[in-house]
DNA sequence: GTCTATAAAGAGATAGAC
DNA sequence: GTCTATCTCTTTATAGAC
């Protein structure tokens, strides 16, 4: 699929430099954003000078590039989603879980998030991949539920799953600047109950 | 309240500079972030040299700050605000129909939100007083709604709150990274209705 | 694959003339 | 209030040794 994932297994393990180097990136990006890190600063915190940095990530952008696929979400894409059931609701309360367990990880991409959003931003692309891809998920699922008479067929599906993915989105911002992240997981519980209610409901 | 509007209004005129040099660094913030922009092509854009504008603003970060006081969300926080009634929520659209027209200006702060979740910001409690405004007015608009027989009385008016505005960040995020304004301002809508009937709903 | 050394550019901020 | 000139520091990236 991308760059990490698709390198063989067999590689990784010889791979630890590049590791310690995308960690230290994700840690720095949380803490000063991309234009505010130093690729410098990086190399320092994973061990290794900036020189040798370059050596694995040519450019600044290429760094960014990798930590980004690095990610992928794997909570919704990997095995073990139900994406033909509203069990996709229960789905995002587990990745907003694991965000809050990962608080550096999840504080990273929020930034990067923001600085994509600026007009000339090199990486828009990737996030809107990214949310094309969650929000379509949870999208089809509704829609698959209301083919399967599990929920309401007079609703808009892509509005839905575009609110939903905005809840998690918007909490998790309150949480990031200095909310607690238990208020996150009871509001985003509380919304997603309610959310579930509705599409239950007679229409 | 802040220096931009405490500033007596025959001053204003004779101001001309200073406010060049605002608009100019709010258009750098959005295409560019307040990271990633430089005080030499703010200054350009204004029509001034990077020394003139220091005068103004004797640092980078003070021009930060002239920035998001020079905003303050006038919509909720001005005369024609109803905290009372659940019209609040009416006004939450009326906000966000404003940020579609001021398209420059609501990228410009979303840009500015995603930096100051970084760790280390410095504007963090900027964002963080600027959210509390917002939420606990909208809060005890739907608190008294409910003292006065309008709203039910077995919610949480500050979730409730929160929600809401997470809504309209989540949304007005996926509008800025590539969605239409349009999609924007009909799911707020469509959400806004949506949570009116649960708060008139008998409990 | 990692290092030292260095280039080349850009950043924020200061000093002092006008 | 705005300018020119300069200082000082940091940045990304390159070159070439080991």
């Amino acid at each position: 699929m991308n760059a990490t994932t698709a390198r063989a297994p067999h590689l990784v393990r010889g791979d630890q430099a590049r590791t310690r180097i995308l960690e230290a990136a994700s840690e720095a990006f949380a803490r000063e954003g991309f234009n505010g890190s130093s690729l410098d600063r990086i190399a320092k915190a994973a061990g290794l000078t900036k020189a040798g940095l370059i050596h694995h990530f040519p450019t600044k952008l290429d760094l960014l590039r990798a930590v980004l696929d690095a990610r992928e979400d794997e909570a919704l894409v990997q095995a073990g989603r139900d994406t033909a059931t509203l069990h996709v609701l229960d789905t995002l309360l587990m990745v907003a879980r694991r965000d809050v367990a990962d608080e550096t990880r999840t504080r990273g991409f929020a930034v990067l998030l923001g600085e994509a959003v600026a007009l000339d931003s090199p990486v828009a692309d990737w996030f809107q991949g990214h949310y094309g891809q969650l929000t379509d998920e949870i999208a089809s699922a509704i829609a698959s539920a209301a083919r399967s008479g599990t929920a309401r067929t007079d609703l808009d599906a892509d509005a839905i799953a575009a609110e939903a993915v905005a809840v998690m989105d918007g909490l998790q911002i309150q949480w990031l600047l200095g909310g607690s992240a238990e208020a996150y997981l009871e509001r985003l519980e509380q919304y997603l109950e309610r959310l579930r209610s509705h599409l239950t409901a007679v229409g």
